[in-house]
DNA sequence: TGGCTTTACG
DNA sequence: CGTA
DNA sequence: GCCA
C-alpha cells in the first residue's frame, strides 16, 4: 500500500536551517509560496522580511509554521502541499510530515501587514486562505466555461434585473460613441445570461470573466438596493432619453445605420419627418426605407411568411416542377416575428 | 495600452 | 457604410 | 470596461 519511495520533507533541519540569521520571532517560520508569486517577487519579499528579523525559509520543512501565498486559493495550496509531502497530509494521524493542521495557510495580506507592523500580526479570518468556499449551505459560488462560445445566452434567463441594468450602461456607452465600453457591458450582461440560477450575492461572482470592478459594483447595488444609482441617473438623463429616441427613429429607417444616424443627429435631424423636410440626398435603400417606414417596422407574421412562401413556390415550380420548398428560419426568435429563408435543393 | 465576433455582399 |  |  505505502509506496517505497516517497518524497520526503526534510525534518532533520531545525534551528540551523536559517543559517546565521537570528529570528526575533522563534514561533514563526515562514515559507513563501513561489507559485503565482514569481521568483523575483519572492526574493524581494524574503529580503524584506529577513531585514525585519523574520525567519523565512526557502525550502519546505516541518519547521514551517506559516505558508504565505499570493493569488492562490486554499484548495490550490492544500493540493500543492499534499503533493510536496507525498500525500501524507491526507492520511491523518500523527505521521503527517508537514502537520497540515498546524500550518497556517495565509494570504499575502497577512505578510504585508506583518511587515508594516514589524511583527507577526495576529492571524484573523481575513488573513487565512479559505479552504472551503462556504460548503453547501449559504450561497453557491457559480462558475462558467472560460470560452464564451461554450456558454448559452438564452433570451429568457435568471438574472433579468441585473442584465437590464448592465444593458442600460451598454446602451449609454454606445450612444456616447464609446463602442468598447459598450462591448464590455454587453459581455458582462451576456455572462449573467449564461448562469444556471439567479445570483443572490455579488460574492458568488468573484473571479468570473467579463465582470470587472464597475460591473460588479452595479450588480452589488442592484442586488442590495434593487437599483443602481448610476443606472437610475442614466435612465432619467434627458441627454440619454433624447439620444436613444432619435437613434431608434433614425436607424429604424432601412438603409440607415449607426454612423448615419449619429451624423444626422448632430445636424439636427431627429425624426423621419425632419429627414423628409431636409431634402438630404438619400441612397436607393434609404428612399425605400423612408417611403415604407411604418410597414417595414411591422413584424412579419407567420401567415405572411407562408403566403410569400407559396408565391415563391409557384414561381419555382414554373421552372423546376417537383422542386421542394421548405420555409425555415428564426421561428423561435420572438413571438410572431419571422425570418424568411428559402432553401433550394438540387432535384 | 490596444482591441473589442465574423463573414459576405450591395 | 449599409444589410444580413 | 475588461483583459492580456
Amino acid at each position: 500500500m505505502v509506496p517505497l519511495k516517497r518524497r520526503k520533507v526534510n525534518c532533520s533541519v531545525t534551528s540551523d536551517s536559517s543559517g546565521d540569521r537570528t529570528s526575533k520571532f522563534p514561533g514563526v517560520v515562514i515559507y513563501l509560496l513561489e507559485r503565482k508569486m514569481g521568483a523575483s517577487r519572492r526574493a524581494f519579499l524574503t529580503r524584506l522580511g529577513r531585514g525585519k528579523g523574520f525567519n523565512i525559509e526557502y525550502s519546505l520543512s516541518c519547521s514551517i509554521t506559516h505558508i504565505v501565498s499570493e493569488n492562490n486559493s486554499g484548495e490550490e495550496v492544500r493540493t500543492w502541499l499534499d503533493l510536496q509531502t507525498g500525500g501524507q497530509g491526507r492520511e491523518g494521524g500523527e505521521g503527517r510530515t508537514a502537520r497540515p493542521g498546524s500550518v497556517h495557510l495565509l494570504d499575502i495580506v497577512w505578510y504585508t501587514e506583518s511587515m508594516h507592523a514589524g511583527i507577526p500580526v495576529i492571524i484573523l479570518d481575513r488573513h487565512r486562505l479559505q479552504e472551503r468556499e462556504k460548503p453547501g449551505l449559504e450561497l453557491a459560488v457559480v462558475s462558467v466555461p472560460s470560452y464564451a462560445c461554450q456558454r448559452h445566452t438564452p433570451l429568457l434567463h435568471h438574472n433579468i434585473t441585473l442584465t437590464d441594468a448592465l444593458s442600460i450602461l451598454a446602451e449609454n456607452a454606445e450612444l456616447g460613441e464609446n463602442e468598447g465600453r459598450g462591448v464590455a457591458f454587453r459581455r458582462a450582461a451576456a455572462l449573467l445570461k449564461s448562469l444556471p440560477q439567479e445570483v443572490r450575492g455579488a460574492e458568488q461572482l468573484r473571479g468570473l470573466p467579463c465582470l470587472g470592478e464597475h460591473s460588479l459594483r452595479v450588480i452589488k447595488e442592484v442586488l442590495e438596493d434593487g437599483v443602481s444609482h448610476e443606472v437610475e441617473t442614466t435612465t432619467h438623463s434627458e441627454q440619454f432619453k433624447a439620444m436613444k429616441c432619435v437613434f431608434q427613429a433614425l436607424t429604424g429607417i432601412f438603409g440607415v445605420g449607426a454612423k448615419t444616424a449619429d451624423r444626422w443627429f448632430k445636424e439636427g435631424i431627429h425624426t423621419p419627418s425632419d429627414l423628409q423636410r431636409s431634402g438630404h440626398t438619400l441612397n436607393r435603400a434609404q428612399r425605400a426605407g423612408l417611403q415604407y417606414y411604418d410597414e417595414l417596422n411591422l413584424p412579419v407574421t407567420k401567415s405572411e411568411a407562408v403566403a410569400i412562401g407559396q408565391i415563391v413556390e409557384r414561381a419555382v415550380h414554373a421552372v423546376l416542377p417537383g422542386a421542394e420548398i421548405t420555409l425555415i428560419g428564426g421561428f423561435r426568435r420572438y413571438a410572431e416575428q419571422f425570418s424568411l429563408l428559402y432553401a433550394f435543393r438540387d432535384i
